[in-house]
DNA sequence: AATAGGACTTAGCAAGATCAAG
DNA sequence: CTTGATCTTGCTAAGTCCTATT
């Protein structure tokens, strides 16, 4: 099992699907040789020159050093509205003064008496400084790149994804998060595990410093580890996206989809068959299904109270996110969600659903409280349990990349014309790929400038500026200078469209993200395929670190590919 | 069957880089 | 050359799902 590798595409031998699948169930070996420099530390908190002060109730405290920097991060974020925020506030000056030394505690009682503007301007300025300066220090972030960067893996160098260890600073989380403000610790080396051959050279820990433990665990992808203080979850320093490891794992990640292709119906069946299960346990389990695949939900696992934002996904969907309705909208059993989803993302959808689903909706929620699971008898274990025996490798979040990629597919047939022009195929494109974005409710918050960048766009339609200027020209026959002004005309008009066309896609685009199912749910070979068939160049679709990723994708698809 | 720990993917935002217009 | 808009990248939180343990 030697790793033989032609060259920094692994994608000639993704084809050979047997060798590799043989070569894993063997083992579960990730890798034969991994060597690295260890993970980049942030440096360490120098104490404020004298000139920024803070000031308590009005007079100048000067704070030791493990309390200045804490008082640091919270200046840094005074711009945020939520150092506002009263739970932000109280985990904050509850944690701050766990770093204070016993003089600082007994003086600093109320943080509404306390005044950061001085460490707010320090760190504003910095800001700008860096700003102008940034040559020096663009050429050093290339040289700590160039050091920490990179891995050997299997005598292959690799891009490493996150080399740094993450600085400290105030924990912010998203949505409503009961830990929020809450201090995230320095890391030093002492609590970092390093993950490498045995055969390796062993990075060095900093000086005066040693690793947690150094460990040779060829079975999983990581380098670097640590435990984090705030959920006390483990972090890890792994490879980019565009590494064999990673990509190999997304191919299989589609294939598993690819194959859900194929018994999608029967599933279907079975499903709609358990609408009507004796087992209370089956229907919801069939309800629930319908709503993964129908709705593109995620599985939703149970999560643990005030350790996190309240947020759910289909299994751990409440009473209160669901209301029915047996008529709205000139439609028959509609069911209206409105919860709030991964990262605090709200999911608001009224859907027309089948008859029995409905029914069995209203039934799940009989006599329940708002605050009760809709689905009492399911969680995701359960769930995926079942899928499992459906299909090898089949789980809820199969469902998300299959019909993202069958859409995003179904689409660009729909839309696309070969003899559209070329800003007319792109955005059939981008617009195949809103259609998933909005399945699967990526959303973004608009851009700050939105309206004015629209503006700028409807008025630049109004005034297109191919060649008009150019009146006088003396020295040209009347007939060529008619045909000048001819094709100028077609010009224009050429650029009015196309500005139009962008303008729509823009605006359709304002509250979008197309990037998020571009990069992890859409096959990638369906939209080279598309990009052959249609005679668009690939860089209109994806950009250069996405062309990196998919790679494999890339070199192995051909025009007549189907997902 | 419930729970915890672990490893990995998926997610939106903001900083930084690049591009286009003035 | 500067400035503002837009595109790209870095960051790290927040999910999914698996395995081991009780």
């Amino acid at each position: 099992h030697d790793v033989l590798w032609l060259d920094s595409s692994f994608s000639h031998l993704l084809c050979d699907v047997g060798r590799w699948e043989e070569a894993k169930y063997e083992s579960g070996v990730k890798w034969k040789f991994l060597e690295h420099k260890g993970p980049c530390f942030p440096p360490e908190f120098e104490s404020l020159p004298d000139n920024v002060r803070f000031y308590y109730n009005g007079k100048v405290v000067k704070l030791s050093l493990a309390s200045e920097e804490v008082a640091l991060f919270f200046g840094q974020m005074l711009d945020h509205e939520y150092t506002t925020k009263a739970v932000f506030r109280e985990n904050f000056f509850k944690d701050w003064r766990k770093e204070m030394s016993s003089e600082e505690r007994l003086l600093i009682q109320d943080l509404n008496k306390c005044d950061f503007s001085e460490l707010h301007a320090m760190h504003k300025a910095k800001v700008e400084a860096r700003k102008n300066m940034s040559k020096e220090e663009k050429l050093a972030n290339q040289q700590t790149v160039e050091e920490y960067g990179f891995c050997l893996l299997d005598h292959h160098r690799e891009r490493i994804g996150n080399f740094k260890i993450e600085p400290p600073g105030l924990f912010r989380g998203r949505g409503e998060h009961p830990k929020q403000g809450m201090l995230k610790k320095r890391i030093q080396p002492e609590h970092v595990i390093i993950n490498c051959s045995s055969e390796s050279k062993i990075p060095a820990p900093p000086p005066g410093h040693r690793w947690k433990e150094i460990r040779h665990d060829n079975t999983v992808t990581w380098l670097a580890s640590w435990t984090e203080n705030i959920q006390g979850s483990i972090k890890y320093i792994m490879l980019n996206a565009n590494s064999k490891l990673k990509g190999e794992k997304d191919w299989e990640k589609y294939e598993v989809a690819r194959r859900l292709k194929t018994c999608v119906d029967s599933i279907r069946r079975q499903y709609t068959q358990d609408f009507k299960s004796k087992q209370m346990g089956t229907r919801q389990r069939a309800v629930a299904l319908y709503f993964i695949d129908k709705l593109a939900l995620r599985a939703g696992n149970e999560k643990e109270e005030g350790e996190t934002a309240d947020t759910v996904g289909c299994c751990s969907l409440r009473v209160e996110h669901i209301t029915v309705h047996p008529n709205l909208d000139a439609s028959d059993f509609v069911v209206e969600f409105d919860f709030l989803g991964k990262d605090s993302i709200r999911y608001y959808n009224k859907v027309p659903v089948e008859k029995k689903v409905f029914k069995n909706v209203i039934l799940f929620m009989e006599n329940k409280n708002p605050s009760d699971e809709l689905f009492d008898r399911l969680n995701t274990a359960v769930l995926n349990k079942h899928l499992s025996s459906l299909m090898d490798g089949l789980t809820a979040k199969v469902f998300r990349t299959f019909n993202a990629s069958i859409t995003l597919q179904e689409q660009l047939k729909k839309l696309s014309n070969k003899s559209d022009n070329p800003s007319e195929k792109l955005l059939s494109y981008n617009r195949a790929n809103r259609a998933v974005a909005i399945l699967c409710n990526h959303q973004r918050a608009p851009p700050k400038t939105f309206d004015q960048s629209m503006a700028n766009l409807q008025a630049k339609t109004w005034q297109p500026t191919a060649g008009w200027n150019r009146w006088k020209r003396p020295d040209l026959s009347l007939s060529r200078l008619v045909e000048r002004k001819k094709k100028a005309v077609e010009r224009c008009e050429e650029q009015v469209l196309k500005m139009e066309v962008q303008a729509t896609d823009r605006e359709e685009n304002k509250q979008i993200a197309l990037g998020t199912s571009k990069l992890n749910y859409l096959d990638p070979r369906i939209s080279v395929a598309w990009c052959k068939n249609m005679d668009v160049p690939l860089d209109k679709i994806y950009n250069k670190s996405q062309r990196d990723k998919f790679a494999w994708a890339i070199d192995m698809t051909e025009a007549d590919f189907v997902f």
